[in-house]
Parts: C-alpha cells; sequence; structure tokens
DNA sequence: AAATCGGGGAC
DNA sequence: GTCCCAGATTT
C-alpha cells in the first residue's frame, strides 16, 4: 500500500498561515497568558474532545483551585473529579491527577520536555505530547488534533476513510512536514485556529483561506468530501433505575461509581438493577432500614452512543441498622459533590426541589 | 480496526 | 433532532 503525498511547498504553507494568525489568530485564549507545561497540559486534556468555549470556564475554576502541578498531585481525588463534573470524558480527570503525581514523584515536578517521555503519562498520546512540547516549550513537534487533520486532509486531498491507516499515516506524515522550525507555538496555534474558524467542518470559509491556492479540496470543489463522513448507526435504548434517599437530617445518599464505564469515578444516586428488591437493596448496601416510595417522571438523557432513561425512585428512609463499608456517603444539600449533568438536573428540577 | 467514553455548541 | 469537537485507551 503506497500513499502518494503531493508537496505543497512546506514552507510557503507555514508563512502564510503564520500571516494570517498574525492577524486572524487566537491570541488571547487564558491558557495562553502565562502559559506555562502545567497550564497548556490541562488545557490540552481539556480540549480533547471538548470545544474552546465550554473549556474556558471549566480551566478558569480549575487554575484557581490547582493553581500547579504539586497542588493538583496532593489534591483529594473527589476535589479534582468535582472541578470535572459537566466536562464529560471523565477518565481525563483521572488521568490528569495521576499524571500530576506522576511528575511530582517522578521529574520533581518539572514537566518532561520530550514527546517521548511525555507519551508515558497517562491521558497523554502523541497529539496532546506534541502540543505540549510545541506550546510550551517551543521546540518542534507536530500536533494532529481534529482541526490540524482536517486541515491537512483538505490541503492534500486525502479522501480515505477517518480512523483508517490510508488517513491517518499520511496525515501524521505531512504534519511534520508541513510544521516549521521557527514559531512552533503559533504554527500550531495558527492550523488550529484555522481549522476551528475557516475551514469547518461544514461550509468553510474558503475565499478567506490563506491557503486555498493550493488546496485540493478547494481547488476540486471536494470540501463535503474531505475528511469523508462517518457512517452513523443507530443508538441503543438503555433504561436504569436509581435510588433517591435521604436521611432524617435531609441528607442525600450519594455514592462513587466504579473507576469505568459511564460517569466513571464521578459520585451519583446509587444505581440498581431493574426488578431489585429496594429495601433489601437498601438493607444489603446501605445498612440502612427504608421503604420504597413514588417513581418520579423518567429524565431522558441523549449519549453519543446509546439513549438512556433514568428512572428515580424515591426512598423513605427509617433508620440506620448497620455502619457499612463502601463507597456512598450522606451529602447535605449545599456540600454536594460533583455529579453527572443529568442528576443534577433531576435534584433540582421542581419535583424534588419542594422536598429536598 | 473498532469500541468506549459525554457533554454541549452549532446548525 | 443530528453532527462532531485541541483524543486516548482498550479490545
Amino acid at each position: 500500500m503506497k500513499h502518494e503525498i503531493p508537496d505543497r511547498a512546506p514552507a510557503t504553507i507555514a508563512d502564510d498561515l503564520l500571516t494570517w494568525f498574525d492577524r486572524h489568530g487566537r491570541h488571547d485564549l487564558p491558557w495562553q497568558h502565562p502559559r506555562t507545561p502545567y497550564r497548556v497540559w490541562v488545557a490540552e486534556i481539556m480540549l480533547q474532545q471538548t470545544q474552546v468555549t465550554t473549556v474556558i470556564d471549566y480551566f478558569q475554576a480549575f487554575m484557581a483551585r490547582f493553581p500547579d502541578v504539586e497542588t493538583l498531585a496532593a489534591a483529594p481525588s473527589d476535589d479534582v473529579m468535582a472541578h470535572w463534573a459537566g466536562l464529560g470524558y471523565y477518565a481525563r480527570a483521572r488521568n490528569l491527577h495521576a499524571a500530576a503525581q506522576q511528575v511530582v514523584g517522578e521529574y520533581d515536578g518539572v514537566f518532561p520536555r520530550d514527546v517521548e517521555t511525555l507519551m508515558t503519562l497517562p491521558g497523554i498520546g502523541r497529539s496532546t505530547a506534541g502540543a505540549v512540547v510545541a506550546q510550551a516549550f517551543g521546540i518542534w513537534a507536530p500536533i494532529l488534533d481534529g482541526n490540524a487533520k482536517r486541515v491537512i486532509a483538505r490541503l492534500a486531498g486525502i479522501t480515505a476513510a477517518p480512523g483508517s491507516a490510508a488517513y491517518e499515516k499520511p496525515l501524521w506524515q505531512l504534519a511534520e512536514r508541513y510544521t516549521p522550525h521557527e514559531r512552533v507555538t503559533d504554527y500550531t496555534q495558527a492550523i488550529m485556529d484555522l481549522g476551528a474558524t475557516l475551514c469547518t467542518r461544514r461550509r468553510p470559509n474558503c475565499p478567506a483561506c490563506p491557503l486555498a491556492a493550493t488546496c485540493v479540496a478547494c481547488i476540486d470543489g471536494l470540501q463535503v468530501d474531505i475528511p469523508a463522513p462517518r457512517k452513523k448507526r443507530a443508538r441503543p435504548q438503555r433504561e436504569t433505575t436509581m435510588l433517591v434517599i435521604e436521611d432524617e437530617a435531609g441528607r442525600l445518599l450519594l455514592e462513587k461509581r466504579p473507576p469505568t464505564g459511564i460517569w466513571g469515578g464521578l459520585w451519583s444516586l446509587p444505581e440498581i438493577e431493574a426488578g431489585a428488591d429496594i429495601a433489601e437493596v437498601c438493607r444489603e448496601r446501605f445498612g440502612i432500614e427504608a421503604a420504597p416510595g413514588s417513581a418520579l417522571a423518567p429524565i431522558e438523557h441523549g449519549f453519543t452512543h446509546f439513549l438512556l432513561t433514568l428512572h428515580a425512585r424515591r426512598v423513605q428512609y427509617r433508620r440506620t441498622v448497620r455502619i457499612m463499608d463502601g463507597d456512598f456517603a450522606w451529602y447535605r444539600r449545599d456540600e454536594r459533590p460533583g455529579l453527572p449533568a443529568p442528576i443534577v438536573r433531576l435534584l433540582d428540577s421542581p419535583q424534588l426541589k419542594l422536598n429536598l
């Protein structure tokens, strides 16, 4: 299998891109001022599969609470997760925390300056490592995030399906070739900015693009074909049941979810199997005597891969029979940990707000 | 190579 | 409603 890589005069591409970036690029993102390795790294992790506008507020709050890698490494896991609640992809937060502890423990709190070493940290792949190296240290390294992929694929006319080797391999090759040795920090920001603002997935603004003259997709009118659209897949429907239990002091029983799977590592309402004996579960799992109460209106939540119907069931707390060991705890209303968005909606819904 | 993991912005 | 985003990790 051979891939034809057109030579698009790399130096010219970088020059044109940088000239455009100086006028039209994004120069005041929070992680650019100050642009420390720690801030760049946290931003890069947050920006995985999450758009800039969503990340900004989370980033500011995260930096206020965890201003440096030592603070993050020493922080309780629940605190880190709470600051991630609502961002999604919670494995990112657990990896971030573990990586911080690794940087402090193994590298004395100083971030490695090379792609290879950075990639040994959990949650850092080739593109994120490249971004940290280029943006935080100004050292040459290619990046290949979603924006760069789209820009380069169109530029070179790569029509292979995203995810295939025929797509990924040439893109990395071209990413290396285009990345200049001068102004590598600005270049990596520039190619992402171009993808985010001009070379968008739908209706790219080719007339305003500094690379249009040598772009295969633009010249051949292939903008809608590159990148090739993904196959759509039917989203299965799933159901789950959760319990709303408050004790005599009005505190809410929450349970920490297992580290993998949906909402991994996040606190949530206790989940039970459909048809389970609620009183028995309460006794065995939580050591409380309780009776099933009314069912609340089901909550619908759409994930990328499936649709979830959440059946919440009120439970009447009587008394604590036995102190149990487990990943659950009673939380007051005003000290809630980070919770999944649909759970927050449920707890703040009018039907519960009255009594909770 | 394909599946998993999630929330929200944009349309 | 649909699509997809500054992807990494597991299978």
